[in-house]
RNA sequence: GGAGAGGUGGCCGAGUGGUUGAAGGCGCACGCUUGGAAAGCGUGUGUGCCAGCAAUGGUACCGCAGGUUCGAAUCCUGUUCUCUCCA
């Protein structure tokens, strides 16, 4: 959620960005209803102070009737002040919340994906001298992903992954956990990034994977609920992707200034609806309804926060580079980064059995405005306080980073080159 | 799932209707004291909202949400979390 002052005394900016970025928002309604709720409030306010001076009047007993029967006048007056200000404040809230994060000066303005801008291509899409087949049909001849029988058990979307695909997914979540605990590691990443972070290691975390209405609201990511699986008889939700649940794990806390940046890496099962998909994203895993993703967040204070945002991104581009999977980097244009981002920058891979780059990762940086529901704050140095800023990235979402796997590293008999990287993690094996 | 106990400030802990934002202690900050330190002494030390340049003032907050009352941390209802015992 935005500061309301802040929406006050940038009204014309706020309603543009929320246009930019594709959210109807009534900015001036907004301000007419927060004026009604301040002055309500005040009223209110004014009111109480009358009633605690006739009340501090009364104690010690022998109240005289005409002190009791003010004070009942002034009791049915606050009861209707505070019933019209819980409503307007009830509406009030539901508009503030519709409002969308500012985005960042430089993030590109688009209407759709289509104007989000590839900043950076490494590496080329991988060449074979055969036909290269997709994931789904590897998989299918080594007899690694059974859909069928998962439809039978669970319905469409998803899966049983099986045999060396399996080994293949804690090799991965080794590597990345060694990679993100290793500080000597991370201040080189840093630092060929040009980036001056401390290179403070992440707590790797395995999260909850169910979250509370009220804090699946706060982190912003409730919407679109449609996308979201919800467990009716407990106020429950299954957890989409690892942050929901990492981000608001510091809710109503105050940290102290010298214990950040707090960085997490959270291995989670997520749970997505992903209702419409059709054509190539039905094929094999490319999009289920349940994934197992490493997931970067961290809060950090508002100096730190776009640095933060970046050194996510150089790492994402080092555990790809590790792998040898050819990608790009796109910076996400208005219409694409998200309600509650500032900035949004995604990784697409090169998957050659779509003989196209597809998402593998993404970097949120959202400000303060999710610590604001959140009431994460940082107590500076200073003494003052001052909500965190919060990231969140992919570190891989197991098993798109898979597809890729398999697709760049395929042979023409169905075997799959292991990535250097990896083979440590897999009793040295150089192929599948 | 059943029975019981309990959630008070950074922490411990008092408080069962009336200056209680909340005793006392610990911690922390500043000052005094000291050659220095400890001890000791003194002062201060929560958060949100509104108003104000500020000092400050008003208001709300004792897990959360309602209710009773002129007045609620204290009484009532619901709910949630923790702990103990049982299944």
């Amino acid at each position: 959620m935005l500061d309301i002052r802040f929406i006050r005394e940038n009204s014309a900016l706020v309603q543009e960005n929320a246009k930019n970025k594709g959210y109807d928002v009534n900015i001036d309604e907004l301000l007419r209803q927060d004026e009604t709720r301040r002055g309500l409030q005040s009223r209110a306010d004014e009111l109480r102070e009358k009633r605690n001076t006739i009340s501090s009047q009364l104690q010690g007993g022998r109240p005289s009737d005409e002190l009791i029967e003010q004070a009942k006048l002034l009791k049915d007056e606050l009861a209707t002040i505070e019933a019209e200000l819980r409503g307007v404040d009830e509406s009030f809230t539901l508009l503030l919340k519709k409002v969308p994060n500012m985005a960042d000066g430089d993030v590109p303005i688009g209407a759709t994906e289509d104007e989000n801008v590839v900043s950076k291509v490494v590496g080329e899409p991988t060449s074979f001298d055969f036909t290269p087949r997709s994931h789904a049909e590897i998989a299918a001849e080594r007899s690694w992903i059974d859909k069928e029988r998962a439809a039978k058990v669970a319905g469409s979307r998803f899966g049983y992954i099986k045999g060396d695909l399996v080994k293949l997914q804690f090799a991965i979540i080794q590597f990345v956990l060694d990679t993100l605990t290793d500080e000597t590691l991370l201040g080189r990443i840093a630092s060929e990034a040009g980036l001056d972070v401390p290179p403070k290691a992440f707590v790797p975390v395995l999260p909850p994977l169910m979250i509370r209405t009220a804090m699946y609201d706060a982190m912003d990511r409730l919407e679109p609920q449609d996308d979201r699986y919800k467990l009716e008889s407990d106020d429950l939700w299954l957890q989409g992707s690892a942050e929901h649940v990492l981000g608001s794990m510091h809710a109503d806390e105050i940290i102290d200034q010298a214990q950040l940046p707090l960085r997490y890496v959270g291995y989670a099962t997520s749970f997505r609806r992903e209702a419409g998909a059709y054509g190539k994203d039905m094929e094999g895993i490319f999009r289920m309804h349940q994934f197992d993703k490493l997931e970067m967040e961290s809060l950090s204070t508002s100096e730190a926060g776009p640095d933060e945002h970046l050194f996510f991104v150089a790492i994402q581009e080092f555990l790809l580079s590790s792998l040898g999977l050819p990608y790009r980097v796109v910076q996400k244009c208005t219409a694409d980064i998200g309600k509650p981002n500032a900035r949004g920058i995604d990784m697409d891979t090169w998957l050659p059995g779509q003989a196209n780059y597809r998402e593998t990762h993404t970097a949120d940086y959202m400000t303060d405005y999710q610590a604001r529901r959140l009431r994460t704050r940082v107590r500076r140095e200073s003494g003052e306080l001052e909500l965190v800023h919060t990231n969140d990235a992919t570190a891989f979402a197991l098993g798109r980073i898979m597809i890729a796997i398999i697709e760049n590293g395929q042979t023409q008999d169905n075997r799959v080159a292991v990535p250097t990287a990896l083979q440590p993690y897999l009793a040295g094996r150089l192929f599948l």
